[in-house]
DNA sequence: GCCGTTTTCGGCCCGACTGTTTTCAGTCG
């Protein structure tokens, strides 16, 4: 049973998480959680370096005692200070933390005077009566909890990025015209660009006075208040989602959108630069003692500890603050650097436009060249091409390049890769393509040795260029197929092939750390759309935020290069 | 439990809101 990163981390969390219901020392409790963050985050597989007797303190956050246990679950699957424990804690009731209003001590409270460990225990108790009667809780706890257990089964998703956008930026355009506001910024996972967001942070900054709470009362979405303060407020939105809404004065905005953009452990090591020069960053400003000497502006929070501006995207706790450090942040990518798109469909497969709708729309969307790869003949479902239809397309490509002025067509194919690694299509044919994108859309369930090696055996055909979604996943439905993907991106470089970045809302694959180490290894990456109609050319954005969350530049990405340039490099592929 | 350009010991980010209290602990972000 290989042992995975997620795994350690997880035994991590959970002493963590124990620990803190024991009252343990938090700082301690603290190292843990690190210690989890930083393998969740590592991008290698820690049982690799294991393997490799590597020094697992050189880790940032992994001391001797984490990288002993590191060890011990990587060689036994198991964690023998977790197992005790668990002897002495059930640990199902880590899962009652989940629950709003109940932290450590409730929860501590539950399992001593109640013998609660478990959510269907809760519920119970909650229904009786039984809780409200202890120390530190009430009727209006009791109450909370009920109505959370009510709908927990259905209510705990996380939204993807796409689903949240509209949301978010209507309530954001709502706030604005608030009078006396002055600035508003969706902050939050939102505005680093997480795949998905739990919930939206929106700050607000405006003049003394101004009722931005009173007027969020009446917004049309909003279903309940959950909080109410003069400066903050927390609404669940009818559609379910959860918004913070924070309102500052303008003079400290800067630093309120610093730390409501997070990530939580970038904000702990920005803090932790300013404790050492003697400073105090909060969400008013950056403060020496009682005077203010930053804050009306991001860039003025991070002069104040001696850094460059660090785009969200970068602010994980990754790396950045260091490379800000030394002067290398990337010059991230933008949207505007795409010269074309490598990667869509039209009506003669699964899309909903004809050739000529998706190129009028490419050229909307302000791109110089797109490519149509349709799926091939083995994606019965998406009606895909056999070789007659393809070369009938290849004419109607022709003769539109013919007649349309402002972009240039590819011929191209998202070819399917069978399931012994060969190609859907004949050689010959993908040989007359300008682009041939090689997809795995079956057998997502071989072990990771067959489906690493029948990846591989595709990227060798003679014709093979871009592997399109590498990891396979659907975000919150399908879980990435079993894969050794430093492999990929290594057989990539030798190759000289490339890898998507598929900007489809429900993709969004390869995701920000393989990105990274395709980066890092001199991949070039490819943002495509996936485009099946003429309004998905506008989930390009959200490919771009992963790549930026990936830490690619300009030149790090195929297709911001001119046509001229993208046909050399396809057909050195070729 | 981790970490070090003041430290191998003594620190470890910071404030708002709620509910249960009767001045504040717990939770949350």
């Amino acid at each position: 049973m290989p042992v995975h990163n997620a795994d350690i981390a997880a035994v991590f969390e959970e002493i963590a998480d124990l620990l803190e219901i024991e009252g343990g020392d938090p700082f301690r409790i603290r190292a843990y959680r690190n210690g989890a963050r930083a393998l969740a985050n590592l991008g290698q597989e820690a049982a690799a370096l294991v393997a490799q007797g590597a020094d697992l303190t050189e880790l940032p956050g992994i001391g001797e005692r984490l990288a002993e246990k590191i060890q011990e679950i990587v060689k036994t699957g198991h964690c023998k200070a977790l197992d005790k424990m668990r002897r002495a804690m059930p640990s199902g009731i880590t899962e009652l933390l989940h629950v709003p209003g109940l932290g450590p001590k409730r929860v501590g409270t539950l399992y001593h005077e109640l013998d609660i460990h478990t959510l269907e225990q809760l519920h119970r108790a909650v229904r009786d009566h039984r809780v409200q009667t202890l120390p530190g809780f009430g009727a209006k706890t009791e109450e909370k909890i009920e109505s959370f257990l009510a709908q927990y089964k259905t209510d705990t998703q996380r939204l993807k990025l796409a689903a949240a956008a509209p949301y978010a930026e209507s309530l954001a355009a709502f706030l604005r015209d608030v009078k006396g506001v002055v600035e508003v910024t969706i902050a939050g996972s939102y505005r680093r660009c997480k795949e998905t967001v739990g919930d939206l942070d929106i700050l607000v900054a405006a003049r003394a006075g101004a009722a931005v709470m009173q007027r969020l009362d009446a917004y049309d979405e909003v279903k309940n208040v959950v909080a109410q303060g003069t400066t903050r407020a927390t609404v669940m939105l009818r559609s379910g989602l959860q918004v913070d809404v924070r309102v500052v004065r303008p003079e400290s905005y800067g630093a309120a959108l610093h730390y409501f953009t997070g990530s939580r452990a970038h904000n702990i090591a920005v803090r932790r630069l300013a404790q050492k020069k003697g400073l105090k960053i909060n969400e008013y400003g950056v403060f020496k003692g009682d005077k203010r000497v930053a804050g009306e502006t991001e860039e003025s929070v991070f002069e104040s500890v001696d850094l460059p501006w660090i785009a969200p995207e970068l602010r994980e706790n990754q790396g950045e603050i260091e490379a800000a450090k030394r002067g290398v942040l990337p010059q991230l990518i933008e949207l505007s650097d795409l010269k074309g798109d490598l990667h869509a469909h039209t009506n003669a497969t699964d899309g909903h436009n004809t050739l000529k709708e998706m190129a009028e729309a490419a050229i909307r969307a302000g791109l110089s060249y797109m490519a149509i790869t349709e799926h091939s003949k083995h994606l019965r479902m998406a009606h895909g091409l056999d070789s007659r239809r393809l070369l009938k397309q290849m004419d109607a490509i022709d003769q539109l390049n013919e007649r349309l002025e402002g972009i240039t067509v590819l011929k191209g194919i998202e070819v399917d890769i069978l399931d012994d690694g060969g190609l859907d299509l004949p050689d010959d044919l993908l040989g007359r393509l300008d682009v041939v994108i090689g997809a795995v859309h079956s057998q997502f369930h071989l072990s990771r040795a067959k489906q690493t090696a029948r990846i591989l055996k595709a990227m060798d055909h003679p014709h093979f260029s871009i592997l399109a979604h590498p990891s396979g996943r659907l975000l919150q439905e399908r879980d990435p197929y079993d894969v050794d993907m430093e492999k990929i991106i290594r057989h990539a470089r030798v190759r000289g092939c490339f890898l998507e970045v598929n900007a489809h809302p429900e993709r969004l694959d390869l995701n920000d750390s393989h990105c990274r180490m395709a980066k890092e290894e001199g991949v070039l990456l490819v943002v495509d759309s996936d485009a099946h109609s003429t309004l998905d050319f506008g989930n390009l954005r959200f490919g771009i935020g992963q790549a930026r969350r990936g830490w690619l530049t300009r030149e790090d990405v195929l297709n911001t290069r001119s046509l001229k340039e993208v046909r050399k490099l396809l057909r050195a592929t070729m």
